[in-house]
DNA sequence: TGGAATGAGTGCGTATTACGCACAGTTTGT
DNA sequence: ACAAACTGTGCGTAATACGCACTCATTCCA
């Protein structure tokens, strides 16, 4: 049994077992006995510590050991209470912002335009003007289209039907076809550029962001002068983003589509 | 240290209030340590196990302890796939069925009328005929003046507006006030009885149940012929069923009134 | 109705194991 | 670049968690 140096402490890993086990149907001790290959006092002790935190109930109808439901909720509840995401992606953009120096946001989607609802402005004198609050049309934004770009498809031509297509600069894209095409590099790469499509100057880079559901609700992303955010930059950015949207993603809940 | 004969397993109370304190804010071992005032080799110990059960991820960000959310939705996901309360339901029917030997069923409201959605038929020769899938105005059941006693005023009055009064029998309530008496008694007494309003020769008795949010989501209750269900056996019975949905509604989570 | 059987809960002694200490390795900040 | 702080690990020991055996309660069957 010295195969592993106790970086795990047993009796707590069989009590979590226990848990899982009794989430999946209701115990006594003799059942949970059997199915943990301990003694029936070592059971019953589980129980009785699980029933002391009230992680687990005694049904009042045969006296089994039942997950209690109420806690279980109290800790989902907890969660989603805490789960105001444009909140908690302010370390994300921190770390964003020390990487690149560059201001950095998050954005969500609203009917055709994108809202930034979270910006980090960038550490040099020279800087894009916050823009917390700010709303964009989807397809001159690098935000947009990684949203966009990751939508179903349904959504996204439904949305794509009700755009109004104005350019905002010369290199604004306003056909519907080179716009489509543009979205389907964004998906191959994983993010989404905007290079000089919003203000003559400016570059973006921005990846998706998914709730626990694995749906889109935003993307998140730096902008600068092109003078600085060079084409070369804005993709090795651009690969760093797409890991932490997805860090983000995972800590709020989402799939981990590479390892998970 | 020897107050109490370890029927609590000591490194598992630590682990598990270790689990809810990074429910509430991620954790180091240090800090976990601290809180828990345990040595920091110990706190990384019980982290670790926690990380190995899942029930806690590294945030990549920070190298952080978080909860993950994912595992506790799936505890939640897992608990609502088994609420399908009317089945749930069962176990309890059947202890009501062996304490009063007569019919039992459970029945949701529908607009103004009742519909049973769980029955268990009594053991006698004579009871009521089987009654699942079979609806039934409110005003005229036990069940629905279970349900209808315990709604919120506002929601009551909604449905009392809607009602159409037919008497079935010639002891049907028809009227407003009358009924409105009636429901101020059961909400008094904490079980609704129908005495023969429905059919001549049959009394029900019903309690409400509820959901873990504390909403009324249907009612409980026994059915059979008046000869053996006497007044004096409705009111034994109705302190029991008023127990028993007390019973039912907590295991699916409902707040304890009496006790929490 | 009574007696056997099954299972819950508890005291006790011991062998396990979980703990704290000390050290190594790594990262962060100045 | 150096120091400080923290994470993660080996080790010895003392605490403790475990299994055994027992009591008590409940159920089942005759």
């Amino acid at each position: 049994m010295s195969e592993n140096q106790s970086t795990v402490i047993q009796s707590l890993s069989r009590g979590l077992t226990a848990l899982e086990l009794v989430l999946e149907q209701s115990a006594t001790p003799q059942s949970l006995a059997k199915e943990l290959g301990v003694d029936r006092s070592t059971a019953y002790r589980i129980l009785n510590t699980l029933l002391a935190h009230d992680f687990v109930l005694r049904d009042p109808l045969d006296d089994q050991y039942v997950i209690n439901v109420r806690k279980v909720f109290s800790f989902a509840h907890s969660i989603t209470g805490k789960l105001h995401f444009p909140t908690l992606a302010t370390p994300y953009l921190g770390k964003l912002r020390q990487k690149t120096g560059e201001a950095a946001s998050l954005a969500v989607l609203q009917d055709t335009d994108v809202v930034y609802v979270n910006h980090l402005p960038g550490e040099e004198a020279i800087t894009v003007a916050p823009m917390l609050g700010v709303r964009r049309p989807v397809y001159v934004s690098a935000v947009g289209k990684a949203i966009l770009a990751h939508l179903p498809e349904s959504e996204r031509s439904r949305l794509l039907s009700l755009v109004e297509w104005k350019p905002m600069t010369d290199k604004t894209i306003t056909d519907l076809d080179a716009f489509r095409g543009a979205l389907y590099a964004t998906r191959q790469r994983g993010y989404a550029i905007d290079d000089e499509e919003t203000f003559e100057g400016v570059r973006c880079v921005a990846a998706p962001v998914r709730n626990h559901r694995d749906e889109i609700i935003a993307a998140m992303g730096v902008s600068g002068p092109a003078t600085r955010l060079t084409l070369n930059r804005v993709h090795e950015y651009g690969a760093y983003i797409r890991r932490l949207s997805l860090d983000f993603s995972i800590s709020m809940g989402a799939p981990d589509a590479e390892h998970g």
